[in-house]
DNA sequence: GCGTCTATAGCAACCGGTCTCTACGGTAGG
DNA sequence: CCTACCGTAGAGACCGGTTGCTATAGACGC
């Protein structure tokens, strides 16, 4: 029988102490050797080596980040990675966060705002060095209070709220925002259109209450007002970013007899949606109807025609989110970044009547 | 001045002891109105839960890991979030963890057989519930004896890997392998093809030591066989699976003049570039060429014309590598599961001279 | 030859929860 | 009235690495 706490054969993990004891030296010249940042002797530092190679030991992450106070975490909040556009982000914000030397935790929300406070939250115990938060926010004025309160939180701990895509809280919240143009990006897009000669433009994927979507349908109304034109509300139909609904609008903008030269998507999935459904009409695209998306993903150069789009720099602003965040130290003043976006014409797009 | 460690005004995070000064009690029951297991008066832990709240305590996970020997995450290697067949997995190992309590860690590789090792190096310090890699295997020997000793590390620590799309590291390694029958999907396919009357199919997109690449061209070779035919060789193409090696291959195959009705694609990806090119050389899909991939990523309905193509059960491939590894104490001797595959035929494929 | 300086290693406290064991007040049973 | 027991709370060790301070040995100066 075994003694007291005989190991039952090599199970559980080697400690520093393990190490130590099989170097014959103590734990403290162990996590030097590790850590590299204080004297010890290369033949000691031999010995040690020796052991944890022999002992296949690796540090446990959670004794070392109870001790400092970062784990080298950040973290990624988004609604589903599944779509193109949050998954170019998510790309930018793993290899800066790598280059960064840190982990990424990844989690989803499914478009529900209570899970993104759930997750948050979540967040804050695992003590990440950020919290990055994709997607348009929601205006519920519960939603914000909660999000400002987190941001507190984080901001207390050393930790930093991120906002990526949606707009700031407010002044003198602590949070890091990285937008991109969306008001710009559709201005400009729809005044391609007015100008090209369409004058009834369909605006499909309206969310009412999602950052996104109001700043887009935005652009859109200013383009049509600068030109003294207003658009018609009949043509704009609220639903969701999804391709599904991209695809039973358009099908019920054909059925209502509405007429319309052009069809605005909020994104390039809904375009998609909509892509297919005017095909099942009959519909030729850009002969008859002319489409543009929202996004750039690379699904835009494969839909027929190639979607004419807005581009939108996700790598990079995932890239910038991580960046502003773990170096707000050295470059304050800059904690709310907007790129730009532009339109990229393809295929899917003409003069109506042409 | 402050007297000794008076804190800056709310400055670091609260602790236990905190909450329990605060209350009135001793850390101890702090923990247990935590924990919830353990009887606790109800007036107590009214305080408790009072203090906790004023204090906006939240519990430091890093701590909690370290006593208990398990930290509730799920580690997710993979190539690249940005390819969608990665990211339906990513959405099932998310949305299976989430279920499960657990959380998710994100790493990409890149494709790079070394950063594999040293993330899943990383994930052993992180003490992950489970390592899922998804993805290809390079049948590089040393890569698989690394390989087979993380296996062995992760199973020493009550960990476990997981190999998600790619074959089994040999017998007796503690491993959870959970597969889809690629083979027999592309074996599948092709036996459509060549029952349809496609004589000449051109394989694009073998990506050699990759062992995905290798089981779908093995597929392909048995349907040849078995009706007793042979592929050209001329006709395979070697490359990776990407949209731009689909564009250059079936250019490459155009401007070689070789003589073939049908193309397989080793990925719906690869499929979307010769699709591409195939349309800028006025070539018709499919009526002068079919043209199929492999995956049944979403794209695949956008493409045109809408692809025919191997269904692969993405998510549930993500689904079921946490569930087997997490409940492998209750389901032993089902840590090898093979997912079946079918073709799902679109309008990318007819019969040859029709 | 003795004192001091420098290089290197060890001791022990600490990070923040968890958990086991012990203690104590009160009630019920003998 | 005393003891046994139940319900509840506290003390303290522990998880595994880090780090400030201390200790020792050898080198060097005088």
């Amino acid at each position: 029988m075994a003694k007291k706490t005989e190991p039952v054969m090599g199970n559980d993990a080697s400690t520093v102490r393990d190490v130590a004891a099989r170097a014959g030296v103590s734990a403290s010249t162990v996590s030097r050797v590790l850590g590299g940042t204080y004297p010890v002797a290369a033949s000691t530092r031999a010995r040690v080596l020796k052991a944890m190679r022999e002992l296949d030991y690796v540090v446990n992450a959670h004794a070392r980040a109870l001790g400092g106070s970062t784990n080298k975490t950040v973290a990624f909040v988004v609604d589903d990675v599944t779509g193109p556009f949050y998954a170019h982000i998510a790309r930018g914000v793993e290899e800066q966060a790598s280059a960064e030397g840190r982990l990424c935790m990844l989690c989803t929300t499914h478009g529900d705002p209570q899970r993104v406070l759930a997750v948050v939250e979540t967040m804050r115990e695992q003590r990440a060095d950020a919290v990055i938060v994709v997607g348009g926010a929601w205006e519920d004025k519960a939603y914000q209070d909660r999000m400002t309160h987190f941001a507190h939180a984080l901001d207390r701990v050393g930790s930093r709220l991120v906002l990526v895509g949606r707009p700031p809280l407010g002044p003198g919240v602590p949070a890091t925002v990285v937008e991109y143009d969306n008001e710009g990006g559709a201005f400009a897009m729809t005044t391609h259109l007015l100008t090209s000669g369409h004058q009834r433009i369909a605006y499909l994927g309206r969310v009412p209450g999602l950052s996104t979507s109001d700043q887009r349908l935005s652009g859109f109304r200013r383009a049509h007002e600068l030109l003294g034109l207003a658009p018609d509300p009949k043509l704009i139909l609220d639903g969701t970013f999804s391709r599904s609904h991209g695809y039973q609008g358009a099908r019920q903008l054909l059925a209502s007899g509405a007429e319309f030269t052009a069809v605005f998507a909020g994104t390039d999935m809904v375009a998609a949606g909509a892509l297919q459904a005017l095909r099942e009409a009959r519909v030729s695209v850009p002969d008859d109807v002319s489409v543009v998306g929202y996004d750039d993903v690379p699904l835009a150069l494969d839909l027929f025609p190639a979607l004419t789009t807005v581009n939108v720099p996700h790598e990079e602003l995932g890239r910038a989110a991580v960046r502003l965040a773990l170096h707000r130290e050295e470059l304050p003043g800059s904690q709310h970044l907007v790129l730009g976006t532009h339109i990229v014409l393809r295929d899917s797009t003409r003069r109506p009547g042409h």
